[in-house]
DNA sequence: TTTCGATGCAAGCGCTGCTTACATCCGCAT
DNA sequence: ATGCGGATGTAAGCAGCGCTTGCATCGAAA
């Protein structure tokens, strides 16, 4: 794909045909993102970058934002891979290490890629409800914080009023963080940008404290 | 101000100058957002709703991010005044109180005024760093919760390891509930519309109950 | 080999943010 | 009262955008 395309850019000789064209605009969107953040991704720009015409796009991508949410669905899948390896990496093991490693490893990903997630959350540019990916992927990911949630809950070490309001605080406290983070809040709130993953830890082990009725179990993990 | 621009318009004849564009831009603009998102704000068409030409507005904002951050400036001190309002009715109250008042009346002039948030925080929009007033509100509003986390510690209520976490803690949990219900997270997570207000006030109180180190208030303050 | 659908191009429509040159008006000094 | 200058408006236009249309080109199936 990427490969052929070079090819032929660097043979000079323009094929009239492209070879890969939807995956080399996705490509260079997500280059956009990364230089200008999602709002200023073009259809254009793409088409430029991919040595296409500006025209040529629309024949793969109905519209920008098909094109946008074609990137947010490699992104979401992206980041649901990285939280699946979190777990089964962590498997059979406490509740409690498996709780901290899903926050962490949701938060580290977004961390690393800011933009990605920013395109994912950018609801306004994508066609969320339209995507079966993204629906799905996110489905997947719900349901393995409730695993984890549920799981603890079993083996007698959380303890919360209910299900649904833990889950609520748990979603809130990561997608709350992950948001400061690509929103740039961090750097008024005197964390160090190298800190925003302790930070993060730290943070998470205190509302897990708060699950495991406070036995200060925060400060012996702290190092 | 609109009423001297309703005047002329109602009389059919137009002076030359408008009187108080500049309001007037605003309040277009406000309008506009209500009806289709922050992106969908148009320099011509708030110009066009004021009743002016579309090099007009450039008197007044140089730009389009400039207008932008005008309505932020506004929302963003409705948003305080809100808290602060919250804050001095349970002036004297014990903090625990005060924290959830804190937190409910953010959270509820955010289900309110979704719209308006959503410019607050669409810092792609709006000239964030650049208007000394988002700062400072904004560095009101953290001061604020750093005084009732601080009252909480005071007289023995709260237990955190440390300051900085459970404030950060406390931001993340209400700025990801907020951002949930802007972003309209709570559909899918089945949370019914009209609930979204009960479940931020159960899940605050989770959160606080973290910091009391569980003595089931949770469950108690349910109602 | 022919044909036909998939995929590309060129041109263009209406919109955008923003600029420039000029018109109009208000308030202030005379 | 007058007339002048700065503030505030208009009209026209630039480049860039998303998206559409009509036509050119190609590769693979018949």
């Amino acid at each position: 794909m990427a490969t052929r395309v070079r090819a032929t850019a660097a043979r000079g000789r323009t094929r009239y045909h492209h070879g890969n064209l939807r995956a080399a605009l996705i490509e260079a969107a997500e280059r956009l993102i990364e230089e200008g953040g999602p709002e200023s991704v073009t259809v254009r720009e793409a088409a430029r970058r991919a040595g296409v015409s500006s025209g040529a796009p629309f024949r793969h991508f109905p519209s920008r934002i098909a094109l946008m949410t074609a990137v947010a669905e490699q992104a979401m899948t992206r980041l649901l891979a990285e939280v699946e390896r979190a777990l089964t990496r962590t498997a059979g093991a406490d509740p409690v290490t498996r709780c901290a490693a899903f926050g962490e490893a949701y938060f580290r990903w977004v961390e690393r890629n800011p933009t990605q997630f920013r395109v994912i959350s950018a609801r306004n540019l994508i066609d969320f409800e339209g995507s079966k990916t993204l629906r799905r992927d996110n489905e997947v990911l719900r349901a393995a914080m409730t695993d984890v949630l549920e799981e603890g809950r079993r083996k007698g070490l959380f303890h919360y009023p209910d299900m649904h309001r833990a889950q609520l605080a748990a979603r809130a406290l990561v997608y709350g963080l992950a948001r400061m983070c690509v929103d740039e809040h961090f750097a008024q709130w005197d964390v160090p940008a190298k800190g925003a993953a302790r930070a993060m830890r730290d943070v998470f082990d205190l509302f897990i404290d708060g699950l495991t009725h406070g036995k200060g179990r925060a400060a012996r993990r702290r190092r």
